[in-house]
DNA sequence: ATTTTAATTATGGCATACCAAAATACAAAT
DNA sequence: ATTTGTATTTTGGTATGCCATAATTAAAAT
């Protein structure tokens, strides 16, 4: 017997290198841009029809790719079943806030017993790089290094569901965490604390870990806060 | 200026009452129901034709209902993108325990500050229920009155995003949850626990309540674990 | 001028048809 | 008998058209 590798299959199982996205899948990626750079502010309406023209698909794809965004809460529906763009009240995002910070507190107790002595100094080391080039690139890149170094400590928990809910809160989020990463205040706050979460994942102390998480996201939660109160003050003037 | 107000907006705000459900969704139910009671087994194949033209419905709503499944981790996709009835290890249902873990021990936590003094009396109450009748239904409604218990506990935390997400994980469990509540084992044990969470929840003790959810989740992790051995012992006879 | 009511338009839900790619069945070759 | 190559069938992805209902506009009535 003759040992015959799918190659496809094995590039798949890799992470999808292979699989062509599909159109849905295309057009919910644009579309999540477009949301989270507030190309379409929250309250917009999304009629299938204009969008798919917009896009150059027909309503079919399109339609998918809003029950997508949907599912990640980026879009919701009128009780007529038209949907627009969500806005969340400061409250839902608190709500939101919480319930990622109890799964970060998980990830980083997983962590601390399930990640490899590798992954961890990975970990450490993407906090160090991010700490050097720090002012060097956009604030959209530095805000990207950040979500990679909470996303590699998901990752080390080493529970694929729990990464994948992670990232759907991450994606409902991005838009007020982006917004709160460009105010300068939270800066140093944010390095001492990513410090003390490397500390407690390299003493392999769960509990540590955690508390520091926890800690982190409840500072997020007051910067967003101020981040929002200065933008309605911007807004309405 | 006339009061006028809309009739069908207010019922659903009240949780959507009149909003005859799509096709989709009624599918999405249907099917659901029978993979959590395998009439689908884990692993059977879902063809969109087939399924549909079984539903008597045309494939456009049934492909959106095996998409919300999926959506639930109900549903995989092979890497040619053909949907099946997920399979889930002992392993994956492991870690999906442990995320409804922490997830209810945040709404535990929450509901201490957030619920009202009915609300936890409701949650005593329903307890209380469920010990009085234990016995007198049939399996399927002492398990169902067994997650009434824990979805009071999360909506008293009021926090809607968690209420959601915490709801998906019980759909993704609930196959192997019900099983395992066939065997009398763990009843003793799970009224125990039950009753230490209303205890920890009257005292409004946060932590306590924490404590007591998480290790409630990690009994569920350990019945489940014996009612699956059980089983593929029976299976392979 | 304001409110009602009727006509029109816009929109989402659904069914259907077609296509490309994948899976399967089958024939041929060794 | 096993493997290889080819034809056929199955299947998901997409486009399109129709329909019922909601939203909007226009007209009519008070």
């Amino acid at each position: 017997m003759s040992v015959v590798i799918n190659l496809k299959d094995v590039l798949n199982a890799q992470g999808g290198l292979l699989r062509s996205p599909s159109l849905a899948e295309d057009a919910a990626q644009t579309l999540r841009k477009m949301i989270l750079l507030e190309k379409l502010p929250p309250g917009t309406a999304l009629p299938e029809r204009d969008l798919s023209q917009a896009l150059g698909i027909s309503r079919t794809p399109l339609r998918e790719a809003i029950r997508l965004l949907a599912g990640e809460g980026l879009v919701q529906y009128t009780a007529a079943r038209r949907p627009f763009v969500a806005d969340p009240s400061l409250e839902e995002i608190n709500d939101c806030l919480r319930i990622q910070g109890a799964l970060e507190a998980l990830a980083g107790e997983l962590a601390c017993t399930q990640a490899s002595t590798q992954q961890i100094k990975d970990i450490a080391q993407i906090n160090a790089t991010n700490i050097k080039t720090q002012g060097d690139n956009t604030r959209l890149h530095a805000f990207q290094a950040d979500m990679r170094f909470h996303q590699s400590i998901v990752k080390a928990a080493k529970n694929p569901p729990l990464a994948e809910t992670h990232a759907k809160y991450n994606a409902r989020l991005w838009r007020v965490r982006f917004l709160s990463s460009q105010r300068a205040d939270g800066r140093e706050s944010t390095r001492r604390e990513h410090h003390e979460i490397v500390e407690a994942l390299m003493a392999r102390d769960a509990p540590r870990t955690s508390r520091a998480l926890k800690a982190h996201l409840i500072t997020a939660e007051k910067n967003i806060a101020l981040a929002l109160k200065d933008r309605a003050a911007i807004t309405e003037e």
